[in-house]
DNA sequence: AAGTATACTAACAAAATTGTGCCTAAAGGA
DNA sequence: TCCTTTAGGCACAATTTTGTTAGTATACTT
């Protein structure tokens, strides 16, 4: 279940079951998009780049500083795109990068998910 | 893009964003799987039922306590089933309900992300 | 001259999450 | 009789995350 492929090598069988499982391609996914945010940003990127007031205002339980926060990571991370208009009053625009563009399948089974199990615990109540 | 369906009616216009965005079945699923564990957790019982210590094992860097409220907050959510056998010392099994089932797509795609954006960041290296 | 807009940063406070250590029950084995 | 096993509970502490408030720069508009 835990495999993943270093330099074309699988994990060494020698590895401790902790290291192991931390290289892991789903315990390595969620490494990077956990925290209350992540997921919510990448999801408001996927239709297309948006500057830092239109995230905000399409997250409105967002602050600002914890968008700012956000998206430093998944910059860092490699996931989304700052691209920087030197121009006044500043214009910054945020995109996904090609890595952040491969989580739309996740997004979308996570969309798909999420409408069926709302449904479902809808009708056991009902 | 945030549309779900409440018995079989669209989410009416009148609603305002704010609102409406916590609707949308990305964020409803986010909301039910964020968290440290919970996807990890998932992740393990995806291949059948576990025990509580199989489960603490298998994820080496979780305490007892998060262990226990990451499967008492599944199972509210109707994502894990819990199952006591009445012996002793004690036994007790965590599986998959169908709606945690439902997962599977969500965890095999986060899988290939994680897989593939581990191999470009360590080729962007190299 | 004051106000507006944009995209922030910094300092600090509060709240949520996570971790630690110790305790329990009940049966069986040494 | 004491130890082991399993699946936790409970109190407290530390850490991480999140929120609040105030402030910055620059040009344009009124």
């Amino acid at each position: 279940m835990c495999e993943m492929e270093i330099n074309g090598l699988k994990m060494p069988e020698s590895m401790d079951e902790k290291t192991r499982s931390q290289l892991c391609p789903v315990v390595y996914a969620v490494s990077k998009l956990g925290g209350k945010w992540k997921l919510i940003v990448v999801h408001n990127l996927i239709e297309g780049p948006k500057r830092f007031g239109e995230l905000r205002r399409a997250i409105p339980d967002i602050t600002q500083r914890m968008l700012t926060l956000t998206l430093r990571e998944l910059e860092e991370d490699g996931i989304v795109n700052r691209e920087v208009f030197e121009v006044v009053p500043p214009h910054v625009e945020y995109s996904l990068t090609e890595i952040g563009q491969g989580l739309e399948t996740v997004m979308s089974s996570l969309g798909d998910w999420g409408r069926s199990n709302f449904q479902q615990r809808r009708n056991a109540v009902a």
